[in-house]
DNA sequence: CTTTGCGGATTTTTT
DNA sequence: ATCCGCAAAG
């Protein structure tokens, strides 16, 4: 957050090309037998991955399909570059968009080339620690001081509510969060203030959204501070306004790597674009194409400094690229390998050594404001770049790809690629179908076919449940409870997200950086010290009156006599804390001061008081905040991972089954994929399709291709008939994806007997042609009207008119008239409900009553007394042992030895 | 200042 | 249904 001096000079070495091998050149070279055997780093790749790590020279395009090995290529490319001696480490810029990718991109370009030699590589990051790392050395430039804050969304929007406010506008009718989401879209496009368009500037707060943005900015320019759009925008304004600058850049960026291009957003691509141009030659990348229209992100549309781009034509608005300009150097890039060294590419005037890998199929962040776009063009924007397609397949079996190409392939708009593997095992299963009741018993289902792989000696590690949307995860979790089944549940709220995770960095932030007013702000009456809204106005008056930090502002206010006694004491407490611990953050070893501070605040002692469930699990938190704080070298450093790095690992020991939602899933792979609830409304989901139309369908496809091509082995995909959607059960019809699979790779799983495995209970024969004409008795339901919309192509109609699927449906038909009594009068109570927060594991658990081929087995247990007694010792299988302290019919409060207090219901633990 | 009660929202997520 | 945030009352 707050400012972290970069002690490595800018250049820290000379521009010039390597002349001489490195000592990784030399390894490697050493490595390399003859002229003709290649270096160990290139043995075992196939020929496509070997042309795209060897050619190094011009722009080139990796289309790397799911479980080609991506990663693999990025890395042994730098290796590559590294080890023949045409760059130095700091020469090379590799963006990806998460740690967790840049990461692992260390870690293994570490491997192939030996761990010191990372070190060298500064540029290697995601595209905000990278754009951190330039906007510190030029915040002067972008109107900040190099020690700037970056704020996270909940500043964000905090800081535009007081906007808002101060405009005299109705928050309520205006809400903070909204606007916050726009500024953030304007800055994903790239646009400042005077960019955006007139409507959208309109449609906030009677027309002042753009004063309210420009308002924004300002406030940001004077607590020294920016938010993650800004990481982005500032460095192209600076770029584009000084040309020195960007020159400095381009003479030392000599290779450019992208992850997951097809999910850069448009603002990502101009930064790349300004980067990549290289205005000493011929500039391929120009306004001859789509690319040519740059957006500007501040001032008119008809700037030109810096030889960005030129005025926009109404020919360059229109998508269409003008033929005949091609490049006038020779568009035939380096190809092959020929042994050596290729020709120094990076020092031809005009040539763009980019190198974009991502997979356009795989392009699931259009609603965040990523560009399928911008891949598709690559060709155009770079023209003469090389394309290279990475097909062959190493994860999955082939009826897991024939499933996944099929369903691909209905989209349009794509470059068009088709996996294919050598793998031809015949015991390799096909695709499994299912069909459930409803949510729980898909969740029981999945559970039992869980525990049969494990009896198989299958590892729960090798397993995934992935859904569409979180709310899936809560029928997973309270089954995999009741079983004693491990789980871990992936991308949650994270870590920094939480409440007291928060409160502790607002402290440090201010000790770090005093006029940090909106840490400030969140922390000044915490724990409650009695400082209102009112005291908390003054200080803000005073502060912005004489402009200086509100925590001056408060010191000043607690000596004057201003204020009541009360809110004076407190205040004078306050600051002379923050002095205290200011002065100590020279002397004092920076997690013994940050543990002094929540210590001396009071603020742990606050929740050791609290009585609640999660104050264990706070905490819990907090100490493992400040034992995580012992990696880095200053509160500083530590703050600037935390602004970007937010992740933390969960219990990545134990053997459990993942659970996750299907964007989270990307670029992971397991042996057994569980895909539930394959309903139309929910997969695709009913909001895609309204606001996304035909591209928001195709999006929900790739996401399903996503979902499909993480598996390796084994892959079951669900649907239920009934599931409950804001408190309503409602009926629902198979997803449309399930008819674009290919028969033959899909087989129907007849899994209905053990626990009842029935589907559309409506009769109207298979999902595949029960479209329309269907009704449901018990009103209209939402996604009703979607399926019966669907005229679709019938292409696959005739599917599911196997024997087995007949079967199957004769089986749900019974089964419906057997369970239509339950479901009416729908009574699954949710009877307890208990929250651990501990950790940073599975972060929520519930449990709730059930039914059981259509008895309601918790009803039936509630109304007997408990066999408890208060004071009873007893043992649940997630929370361990404790003591019951309280009962109240069947639910019982108990104080966990570990966990905290819970309240569960007694039929979930024994006595012990 | 703290508590209670009402209204609104409830796809996906990174930085 | 239920969780969350906010505003008015205690």
């Amino acid at each position: 957050m707050s400012g972290c001096s970069e002690d490595m000079p800018f250049f820290d070495e000379p521009n010039a090309r390597p002349t001489a091998p490195s000592g990784i050149a030399a390894r490697a070279m050493a490595a390399r037998g003859g002229q003709n055997s290649a270096p160990d780093y290139l043995k075992g790749l196939n020929p496509e991955q070997r042309l795209a790590v060897e050619t190094t020279e011009g722009p080139v395009l990796v289309l790397a399909g799911a479980g080609t090995g991506k990663t693999r290529v990025l890395t042994t490319r730098i290796a590559h570059i590294l080890a023949t001696g045409k760059a130095f480490p700091s020469q090379i810029l590799a963006v990806t968009f998460t740690n967790k990718a840049a990461r692992e991109m260390k870690q293994r370009i570490g491997l192939l080339i030996g761990e010191g030699n990372v070190e060298g590589m500064p540029w290697l990051g995601t595209f905000h620690s990278i754009g951190v790392k330039l906007l510190r050395r030029h915040a002067e430039l972008a109107g900040l001081r190099s020690d700037f804050t970056i704020l996270d969304t909940d500043d964000v929007v905090r800081l535009i509510k007081q906007l808002i406010q101060a405009e005299g506008l109705d928050d309520k009718r205006w809400p903070a969060k909204q606007f916050a989401q726009m500024i953030d879209g304007w800055k994903n496009k790239g646009q400042g203030p005077a960019d955006i368009a007139e409507g959208d500037a309109r449609s906030f707060a009677n027309g002042k959204g753009r004063e309210l943005y420009k308002a924004y900015q300002e406030r940001l320019q004077t607590l020294n501070a920016c938010d993650f759009g800004d990481l982005l925008c500032h460095p192209i304004r600076i770029f584009r306004a000084n040309p020195d600058v960007l020159k400095d850049y381009h003479r030392r960026f000599k290779y450019i790597l992208v992850d997951e291009y097809q999910d850069t957003n448009t603002a990502q691509y101009m930064w790349l674009r300004l980067l990549a141009q290289r205005p000493s030659g011929p500039q391929p990348a120009r306004s001859s194409s789509p690319g040519g229209r740059v957006p500007s992100f501040s001032g008119g549309s008809d700037r030109t400094e810096a030889g960005s781009y030129r005025p926009t034509t109404p020919e360059d608005e229109s998508a269409v690229p003008a033929e005949g300009r091609k490049p006038d150097r020779a568009s035939e890039p380096v190809r092959g390998p020929r042994g050596g060294p290729a020709p120094a590419g990076a020092e031809q005037p005009g040539s763009v050594n980019i190198c974009c890998v991502g997979d356009d199929d795989q392009s699931i962040y259009g609603w965040r404001g990523a560009e399928v776009d911008n891949i598709l063009r690559f060709d155009k924007d770079f023209p003469g770049a090389t394309i290279i397609r990475l097909e062959r397949n190493y994860r999955s079996t082939a009826h897991i790809l024939g499933a996944a190409s099929h369903l691909i392939a209905h989209n349009e708009g794509r470059f068009g690629k088709t996996l294919f593997t050598d793998r031809n095992d015949p015991e390799d299963g096909k695709v499994n179908v299912h069909a459930a009741w409803d949510s729980e018993e898909e969740a029981r289902a999945i559970g039992e076919t869980i525990e049969a792989y494990q009896r198989q000696k299958h590892n729960l590690n090798d397993m995934a449940i992935l859904v569409r949307a979180s709310f899936q995860m809560r029928a997973f979790e309270d089954r995999f409870i009741t079983l004693g089944l491990n789980y871990r549940v992936i991308g949650g709220p994270r870590f920094y997200e939480r409440m007291e995770i928060r409160d502790a960095l607002a402290f440090f932030r201010v000790v770090a950086n005093s006029g940090d007013d909106l840490a400030f702000e969140r922390i000044v009456n915490v724990p409650k010290r009695g400082l209102g809204e009112a005291t908390i106005r003054q200080i803000h008056d005073t502060a912005r009156a004489l402009r200086i930090p509100m925590l001056e502002a408060a010191g000043n206010l607690a000596e004057s006599d201003e204020l009541k006694p009360k809110p004076r004491a407190a205040l004078r407490e306050v600051a002379a804390n923050f002095e205290r611990w200011q002065k100590a953050l020279e002397t004092k070893p920076h997690t013994e001061l940050a543990e002094t501070i929540l210590e001396e605040s009071g603020y742990t002692d606050m929740w050791k008081n609290d009585r609640s469930a999660e104050a264990p699990g706070r905490l819990e938190n907090l100490k493992e905040l400040i034992r995580s704080m012992e990696e880095y070298e200053s509160l500083r450093s530590f703050l600037e991972h935390v602004a970007l790095v937010m992740d933390a690992e969960q219990n990545a020991g134990q053997d459990a089954v993942s659970i996750m939602t299907l964007h989270s899933a990307k670029g992971l792979e397991f042996e057994t994929v569980f895909l539930p609830g394959w309903e139309e409304g929910l997969f695709p989901h009913q909001r895609a399709l309204d606001e996304g139309g035909r591209s928001g369908l195709e999006e929900e496809r790739r996401l399903a291709y996503v979902g499909l091509t993480r598996a390796k082995k084994n892959l079951h995909i669900w649907f239920v008939s009934n599931r409950l959607i804001h408190g309503l059960w409602q009926s629902t019809i198979p997803s449309r994806f399930l008819e674009e699979l290919p028969e033959s790779h899909v087989e129907i799983a007849e899994s209905g007997n053990s626990y009842g495995g029935y589907g559309n209970p409506y009769g109207g024969g298979s999902f595949a042609s029960g479209r329309g004409g269907r009704q449901n008795p018990y009103g209209a339901s939402r996604f009703d009207s979607v399926g019966a919309n669907t005229e679709k192509s019938g292409a696959f109609s005739n599917t599911y008119s196997t024997p087995g699927w007949q079967r199957a449906q004769a089986n749900r038909t019974e089964a419906t008239d057997r369970n239509w009594g339950t479901r009416s009068g729908h009574q699954v109570e949710r009877i307890g409900y208990g929250e651990t927060d501990s950790g940073y594991g599975a972060g929520r658990t519930s449990v709730k009553g059930r039914t059981i081929d259509g008895e309601l087995v918790a009803k039936s247990v509630a109304d007997k007394p408990s066999p408890f007694s208060v004071g009873d010792r007893v043992f649940h299988q997630k929370f361990g042992n404790g003591n019951i302290s309280a009962i109240e019919g069947n639910k019982l409060t108990i104080d966990f030895d570990k966990a905290g207090q819970k309240r569960v219901l007694d039929g979930f633990v024994a006595a012990v």
